[in-house]
DNA sequence: CCGTAAAATTGGAACGTTCCCATTTTTACT
DNA sequence: AGTAAAAATGGGAACGTTCCAATTTTACGG
């Protein structure tokens, strides 16, 4: 029904391997490239990517594997492994574990039934040691981004992830030349890697900078917007603090909104301070203090690492890359004395 | 290198054809296909999905385009349509047109080189008849989200939009019975259909509720949040209304934003109101008042329209749908009076 | 235990490419 | 013009499935 090569090869009175050899930009005489074009013009032909895929055992396709594909916060990521992709002349598929009914490791298919070449997981959530067991059991190089852990890096698993540690310490630091002492802390849930990093961070800052730590002003949360505002409101029945460190915007807005709502100014009454960067940090009121994640040169790194081993099999993978965020100053703080 | 079905049946003491059948759920008898188990098993065995495609010529995949895979817009519509993909075992490849670079048209590839069985194309801004005709020539099933027009409904192409217009009047109607009578209007790009469809419902509604139209308070801008800013600010400079309709969120929120900075309270010295609900128009302050899309919903219809027709290529498809969009009301209003 | 109908199984062609290798054509040079 | 080398071409196998027609096995009544 549709043309084949063969369609077009008769058509041009030539042969199904020299169409073939075209089609691969591969040396042609000029007078039957002439007529293929006409051929291929005049049949409306286009080559059939199942069976290139079958004889060729490979489908320059990256799958990418991610939580939920609509989450905002993996857009830069996205965009920035579309790009590499697209110059390597890689196609990218979306596999969104949620949604899938092929239950945790479903993505594995993908990969098993030679549907893509490499495999990109986005998850910022600890990662099980069976999920490493299985990657590696894989004949397909796969890149990480997130934390992987010493684990990934013995098994020749490339990971991206943000130096959440220093992102944090910047924070403090910050807030402690504009003059806070009393800072609380609000962290994120268990299974976050980045969770227990961000809040070691500020551990550790607050000791390096010469602040006492009070445990009370350091309360745990879930990154949701609900969250913060709980969070905030427990931390101001406490009381004390002159300045607030949400580990992540979305708890920050949170925190904002509720102690609006109680008639407290930002950041008069209380400095407070995100971290990712989100888009709508600088559209709340008073646009966010913040800690940017470069996204899109994370998702870069990754594509870049993953797109190096599939093109050349035997180099050997890059390891781990800590990408540092940068502090983003804007109206959520005030200067004290 | 993988095995193949043939090794699997050479293992299990039966004909690859078996194997094949029983791998499609076909009757087998009990004996082998204990047997054929164990050796699937043993082997590690999974099936070449690109052979199977090749034969079958057709991929059990649904193809999604969209101007940018990133935007938060789209989210709610994309996790409609996987749950629909997902129950009936079709899988969804993203295309993002920007990001490639085979120009305006590049998704035709996905359709003409058989990688997918349907395509549902996103999009809300104006559809060139270029495109329809494009569409028209595509030997699969395609669905539009977003507007489109006549041309898509004569060419049994199926469209689910928002009745843009619907939406905008219940906001009027709302304003007018809480006492606004001065309501701005700040509108979006021109390039979109519902810029159109609301600003027609803006006008239509003044006059269904005796509303006078004053000119200069429709100010056009670009659904951003700094295309917003800007035009509450002429907005401001022009003077005399009470009520603001923003024709999306993003731009409402730019709006807020300025009256804001300026020391006006929002709803006590302007209502704003938005379009769109996304995520974070309940994030700011004050929580804002605006129209929802069911953006699930839509998603979930245009991917069973889709699914239908692919499914039984001789039903007729279903043509147009237009969904109801809410109002939502929060607290970004004031009842005068 | 045979005959027969029904059920299960099998071998081989087909799907539309790529790639190898043998053959033919072209080019370059004496 | 003749010849060697280089370039272009064409035929056919291979990729790993599905599906059809033909064959074998099973089940069962007599």
């Amino acid at each position: 029904m549709n043309p084949t090569i063969n369609d077009v090869a008769r058509l041009a009175n030539t042969s199904k391997s020299t169409v073939s050899r075209y089609l691969n930009g591969q040396p042609i005489k000029k007078r039957t490239e002439e007529a293929l074009k006409a051929a291929i013009q005049e049949l409306d032909y286009h080559p059939n990517v199942n069976a290139r895929r079958l004889v060729k055992n490979s489908t320059q396709t990256i799958g990418i594997v991610v939580d939920d594909i609509a989450n905002i916060f993996y857009s830069g990521i996205l965009r920035g492994i579309e790009k590499v992709a697209n110059q390597n002349n890689y196609q990218c598929v979306y596999y969104s574990g949620t949604s899938n009914h092929q239950g945790e490791f479903g993505f594995l298919n993908l990969a098993q039934e030679r549907q893509v070449d490499g495999l990109i997981l986005i998850s910022f959530t600890k990662r099980s040691d069976e999920l490493f067991r299985r990657i590696r059991e894989l004949t397909i190089p796969v890149a990480l981004v997130g934390d992987g852990g010493d684990i990934a890096e013995n098994a020749d698993i490339f990971s991206v992830d943000v130096n959440n540690e220093h992102g944090i310490k910047e924070v403090v630091r910050y807030l402690n030349r504009i003059g806070h002492r009393n800072i609380a802390f609000i962290g994120g849930p268990d299974d976050f890697t980045a969770t227990h990093q961000r809040a070691k961070g500020y551990r550790m800052a607050l000791e390096e900078n010469g602040l006492t730590y009070e445990p009370s002003w350091t309360v745990p949360s879930d990154w949701s917007k609900d969250g913060g505002y709980k969070a905030m409101r427990d931390l101001i029945n406490i009381g004390g603090m002159t300045a607030v460190i949400a580990s992540n915007d979305e708890t920050a807005i949170g925190a904002l909104l509720y102690a609006h709502e109680l008639g407290f100014r930002v950041p008069r009454d209380f400095s407070i301070v995100g971290f990712d960067d989100i888009e709508i940090a600088s559209w709340v009121y008073p646009p966010l203090t913040t800690v940017n994640q470069p996204l899109y040169q994370i998702g870069l790194e990754a594509a870049d690492g993953l797109v190096m081993k599939m093109k050349h099999k035997d180099a050997p993978m890059k390891r781990r890359m800590l990408i540092e965020p940068k502090l983003i100053v804007r109206d959520s703080c005030m200067k004290l004395l």
